[in-house]
DNA sequence: TGAATCAATGGACAATCTGCCCAGTGCCTG
DNA sequence: CAGGCACTGGGCAGATTGTCCATTGATTCA
């Protein structure tokens, strides 16, 4: 548990709501490689009982660390082939909210973050075409409270969202080894 | 169609690969609210048979339009509450991959892009606090090949990851409408 | 025009899985 | 030491799956 705060209480009560445990990883990691598996088959390849899957998978989903289950889909498959993420600077006197709402309306718009630094919104957003983009651009730069926008555009992604190293490197720091009962 | 690239063919052939029906798009956004629907109960809810939906979920996964079924696991439910954006500039004589590799073997590195502009590479971390947040930078800037990083903070994320509004606009411009046969 | 192709329907089948119940057992805690 | 908890292993009825089939429109193409 290197790396949790040293705030955390680190009692057994916090484990247990702040981090998972290594049969819990693998059944993640499992419904990750093979997502149409159902809770029988997870727990034969497990090697756990069904009812044991059956109440983690409950927990899991209770406690909000799986929030749900895709579809994944991918923007590059529609024809949206361009990713960018857009920096904005807006008026602050009308507040972030009101602006998040404008953009919110725009499909293209697939994320947007509050940011310390410089500028106030980042936002990731796709597009067909690099021309397609500026399009997309404009309708940003419409939105009411905006005052300037900057862009980068992503040319590959060496790495695509993830999240299973994470899931697997938990239960070393802050989990428990699951242990099979005999 | 009105944003297609021009240089697309446009033929019913293209729109077949690129676009997706006003089916298909009610079939994602089904699966997208309740994922884990069987294929009968989306028959059902769709109003069409069974078969149909069967065969437009192989053809929308073969196509790559759906990439996979989740799970959607939630950083911050494990305790990493932390999201920032980090943009590294790095020596360039090694190229990005050794970076991007090194990179990748940092679990809180959830997503790495090379990007346009003044910087090379963007990647999203996460943390525990803001203090585990510099471990992490640290991490990072240990990765041969980095020279330099600087970080935004994620402060809130108004518009969270989402693909949905883009499945539901193709329709409307590039797809077709779908007509129930009688 | 006629043949071929394709998507969709509606129905059927056995095999499987689900949701739900139960009793028993080991472990930890107060 | 009792109680709570997680896990096991089993059993049950009902629903779902994967996989067939023949049929019907619509579209394509020679």
């Amino acid at each position: 548990m290197d790396n949790l705060p040293s705030a955390c209480p680190k009692t057994p009560e916090f484990l247990y709501t702040m981090t998972i445990d290594d049969l819990d990883a693998r059944l993640i990691a499992l419904l990750h490689a093979e997502p149409r598996l159902g809770v029988l088959e997870c727990s034969r390849r497990l090697g756990v009982a069904r009812g044991t899957v059956q109440a983690r998978l409950d927990r899991l989903l209770a406690r909000g660390v799986i929030t749900g289950f895709g579809p994944d889909v991918s923007p590059a498959a529609l024809g949206y082939t361009v990713t960018a993420f857009v920096t904005l600077e807006i008026r602050q006197e009308a507040g972030h909210d009101p602006v998040s709402h404008g953009l919110a309306r725009i499909p293209e718009v697939l994320e947007v973050h509050t940011i310390t630094g410089g500028s106030d919104l980042l936002c990731r957003v796709v597009a067909r075409t690099n021309a397609d983009l500026q399009r997309v651009i404009d309708q940003i730069v419409d939105v009411r409270g905006v005052r300037r926008t900057s862009s980068v555009i992503a040319l590959d992604t060496p790495v695509p969202y993830r999240v299973l190293p994470l899931v697997e490197d938990v239960p070393r720091h802050g989990g428990q080894q699951y242990v099979r009962s005999p």
